[in-house]
RNA sequence: GGGGAAAUGGCGGAACGGCAGACGCAGCCGCCUCAAAAGCGGCCGGGGCAACUCGUGUGGGUUCAAAUCCCACUUUCCCCA
């Protein structure tokens, strides 16, 4: 007998043979009953950005995805498994800039070998459906939806700054921009106003923020991560009247009860009254407030608010606070952003950290306004007082308690006309312009007469012009006449396209839609085969879009669910699951520490079973998992002793059934048995709970093949029945040797297609158990018993133990507890 | 700076109020072999000849019983600033 089984010949004939009999197609329920009665089930796995080559961190997610998606198959659920492909983006343009290959090219070219690489690690997608964003038959629809979303104001053109780098000539995204510079060419990054695309996604920000209460199936570090970029706050927004000009800034505060205490107005450079100060202010300061302003031009949000020292300067101008009439200086600062809110803050030095430490360094006053509750004494402060308290030194507030304080001047402040109770959020409306070739064109185009116009449906897809070239510099479509130039559909006059590209977050974050429907022409799906599919039951994916594509998705799927696109929840993933990412010996995979562990080679060297389950089996899927070689090879192992045991036996196995009992009254024959329905349980609970836990699962298995190999008589039913079950357990994990074993026991069709072995009390059940005997908590003897002993039999057979005698020597027994086939504790003394 | 998660043998982990260390890796011993590889069997937290005893990051607490629950601290990782 061959010690080893040859697995790069049965993986690959495995592979070939699903595909060809399309076992994995998802089947649309029908809405009519008798069709198909399987409940469905929809899960999927972010769907992945083309890169070229996949690795075994890649496939750690997608054997999760993959085991899950197999055993719910074979819990008799109809499942939807899709995969598709991430496909715009900046890569294929860095490729074409350095390689001169078309992005559209690279792309596709990208796109064979990691379908053929995801094909190789055996997963179960249904490839009918896959879908590429980067298509014209899928990108269209992003153009409709965007059009959809600006019908209903909800897409919209307005200046902003934005990160600009002037040697690339481009805009670049925040996360493109690594210390103040370029991430391409290390030039520094400068803040521009220019006009941009953004929509709307602050008008669902309650919306959003509240529906996280029910999203019980997700993290809960996710939901608080969004509820904190979300960033909701409540308070009170006023104005403080500039002296000299017919105008008020206006500022947000979530502590009105503090404004009493207000030393100075902190206001961004770029807020529009700062204009208007320079005029009424002397040219020393006018001119110190533009070199202060250009100070600050180049520089970023991040490093303004956090990297700075907190700097300013005082216009020479005042402002007049509307409850104490006093007289404050206004100074521009570094740490207040245009972006944020109203642009400008109140200056409370006595109760905010950062206007504390402000003060500080320009000698400004700090007046106190709050004491801690019990305390009388206003003594000079080591530090701001940020809790709430009582109010002091605040006219008709002086002795009130802060939050009665906030209600009060809150309705003040309505009842003068000055301001308003309101809601402020951190988070701002999203940016989703780009002034880039590999996107999708944003379907609006500029007629001298009608101005801004809707590309109309029926134009659409604003297709992608091929053979432009990509220098990296500007915007390749705004200097492609042809595409640029065009009519407009409203007068026939002549009208300029709309050269910016969509963010490639907007493709991802309907994607799931179009798997439900992926060839339909007339739609971007369709409602009612939506209605069956929807909601997402499992969603797997990196934590790292836990504010982004997370975030989005929600967004757009309330919109849709408001147009009655999508019925049900308004919510698209019922569940979501974080994978840890994976290293190798030790390390981050990366091609310049060339250690990383490819799909191609592994496959090769130990075979994809091996490698799937080796994924599953380090660590629990949520952790940081560890790819070594000694690992690898202990589930190839495992895989060649799986051969051994079952093999020889598989002409005879083929007489007993797994789905049956087989007839056994010897301990060692129940043993095995048991061990076959433990993994069994396991097979089934790992998925029930969503725990995922696959690595005890595999562990059951090692512990049902060891139990084989040491039972002695191969031809004993009990041995049989465990090689017939075998393929059935392995299956989700190991789905290659598992219908290879099946396929040589006689079966026709795949393992896949067979139900679960579903685990049966009878044969759970253990001939003896161990009574572990405490007494005073320690353990003093372990008894076998009969399981089922009642609780006076069990004391008194821990009472006849010579050791527990010993124990307990004469001493009175105070209380015994009696926890049923497990332990008896005797507390004496 | 704020929020979250975690800490168990040489290593990955299991147990999630009731026998700590399942299962695997590494290591050691043996069988097989001319030999090696593969395979098979055994040992494998510390101390002690032993009876025993100590042991789940550190310190407290709750409980008949704590790796598990609570509080504080330390360290590490993640997310947000």
């Amino acid at each position: 007998m061959a010690d080893s089984y040859d697995f790069r010949s049965i993986e690959r004939a495995w592979q070939e043979r699903w595909e060809r009999e399309g076992i994995y197609r998802a089947h649309d329920p029908s809405s009519s009953p008798g069709h198909d009665a399987r409940p469905k089930y929809f899960t999927m796995e972010m769907l992945p950005y083309p890169s070229g080559d996949l690795h075994v961190g890649h496939a750690k997610n997608y054997t999760l995805g993959d085991a899950i998606a197999r055993t719910m198959r074979m819990l008799g659920y109809n499942v939807l498994h899709p995969m598709g492909w991430d496909a715009f983006g900046l890569p294929a343009e860095n490729a074409a800039i350095q390689r001169g290959i078309e992005p559209a090219a690279w792309t596709r070219s990208n796109i064979e070998n990691m379908r053929r690489q995801l094909r190789l690690m055996g997963t179960s997608y249904d490839w009918t459906r896959e879908i590429a964003t980067c298509l014209p038959e899928y990108y269209r629809w992003n153009q409709w939806l965007f059009l959809r979303l600006y019908e209903h104001g909800l897409a919209y053109k307005r200046e902003a700054p934005v990160n600009w780098c002037p040697h690339d000539q481009t805009v670049l995204a925040n996360e493109q921009v690594i210390d103040g510079r370029c991430w391409r060419c290390g030039h520094l990054v400068e803040r521009r106003n220019l006009s941009q695309w953004f929509l709307k996604i602050t008008a669902y920000a309650d919306r959003l923020l509240h529906a996280l209460d029910g999203l019980d199936g997700w993290p809960e570090r996710t939901k608080t991560g969004q509820r904190n970029w979300i960033g909701r706050s409540e308070g009170v927004q006023f104005g403080f009247a500039v002296e000299g000009l017919d105008a008020a800034i206006e500022v947000f505060t979530t502590r009105i009860d503090t404004v009493y205490g207000v030393t100075f107005l902190a206001v961004a450079p770029e807020h529009p009254l700062v204009a208007h100060i320079k005029k009424i202010v002397s040219d020393k300061h006018a001119r110190a407030i533009e070199q202060f302003a250009e100070s600050l031009q180049s520089k970023s949000e991040l490093e303004r608010t956090s990297l700075m020292e907190k700097d300013g300067l005082f216009t020479g101008a005042f402002a007049i606070n509307p409850l104490s009439h006093e007289r404050v200086p206004i100074w521009v600062t570094n740490y207040v952003l245009a972006e944020y809110g109203t642009g400008a803050v109140m200056g409370v030095p006595a109760h905010d950290e950062r206007d504390f430490d402000f003060a500080k360094k320009h000698a400004l006053p700090i007046i106190q306004v709050i004491v801690p509750a019990g305390e009388e004494v206003v003594a000079p402060l080591e530090a701001a007082y940020v809790d709430d308290g009582r109010l002091v030194a605040s006219d008709d507030y002086n002795g009130m308690p802060s939050e009665r304080a906030r209600i009060a001047l809150a309705e003040r402040v309505n009842a003068m006309g000055v301001g308003h109770k309101t809601v402020n959020y951190r988070f701002r409306d999203w940016l989703v312009s780009r002034q880039r070739y590999w996107g999708t064109p944003i379907p609006i185009l500029y007629c001298e007469r009608c101005g801004e116009v809707a590309v109309p449906d029926d134009q659409l897809p604003v297709l992608l012009p091929p053979d432009v070239p990509i220098t990296g510099e500007g915007s390749p479509l705004a200097r492609d006449p042809a595409f640029i130039n065009t009519t407009c559909p409203k007068c026939g006059g002549p009208a300029r396209r709309e050269s910016d590209t969509m963010d490639t977050f907007f493709e991802s974050s309907w994607y799931f839609l179009r798997y439900i429907d992926p060839r339909d022409t007339h739609a971007a799906w369709s409602t009612d085969l939506a209605n069956r599919w929807m909601n997402v039951d499992q969603y797997i994916g990196g934590a790292e879009h836990t504010v982004l594509h997370l975030l989005y998705s929600r967004f757009f799927y309330k919109f849709f669910h408001d147009q009655g696109w999508v019925s049900g929840r308004d919510e698209p993933f019922e569940r979501l699951f974080h994978q840890g990412m994976l290293l190798a010996n030790g390390e981050k995979m990366s091609k310049s520490r060339g250690n990383v562990v490819g799909i191609d080679e592994t496959a090769d060297t130990n075979g994809v079973d091996a490698m799937r389950l080796f994924l599953l089996f380090m660590t629990p899927p949520e952790d940081t998992g560890n790819w070594t070689d000694e690992g690898i090879s202990g589930r190839v192992r495992f895989l060649n002793r799986v051969w051994r045991a079952s093999e020889p036996h598989l002409a005879r196995a083929t007489a007993v059934s797994p789905r049956e009992l087989p007839p056994v009254n010897d301990p060692a024959g129940r043993a095995l048995v048991r061990a076959v329905h433990v993994a069994a349980k396991s097979v089934i609970d790992e998925v029930s709970t969503r725990r995922f836990h696959f690595n005890t699962t595999i562990a059951k298995l090692d512990e049902l093949i060891n139990a084989m190999t040491e039972f002695s008589a191969k031809d004993a039913p009990a041995y049989l029945y465990a090689v017939h079950a075998l393929p059935l357990l392995l299956a989700p994990y190991a789905p290659h040797i598992a219908d290879e074993l099946w396929s040589r026991m006689g079966h026709t069709t795949s393992v896949h297609l067979e139900r679960v072995i579903e685990p049966d009390d009878a044969a759970l059940a253990i001939d003896e158990i161990t009574l572990v005997v405490q007494v005073n908590g320690k353990i003093r003897a372990r008894i076998p018993a009969a399981p089922g002993i009642d609780e006076v039999a069990a004391i008194e057979l821990a009472l006849a133990d010579p050791h527990v005698q010993a124990q307990i020597d004469g001493k009175s027994i105070r209380k015994q507890i009696y926890v049923p086939d497990k332990l008896v504790n005797l507390v004496i003394g």
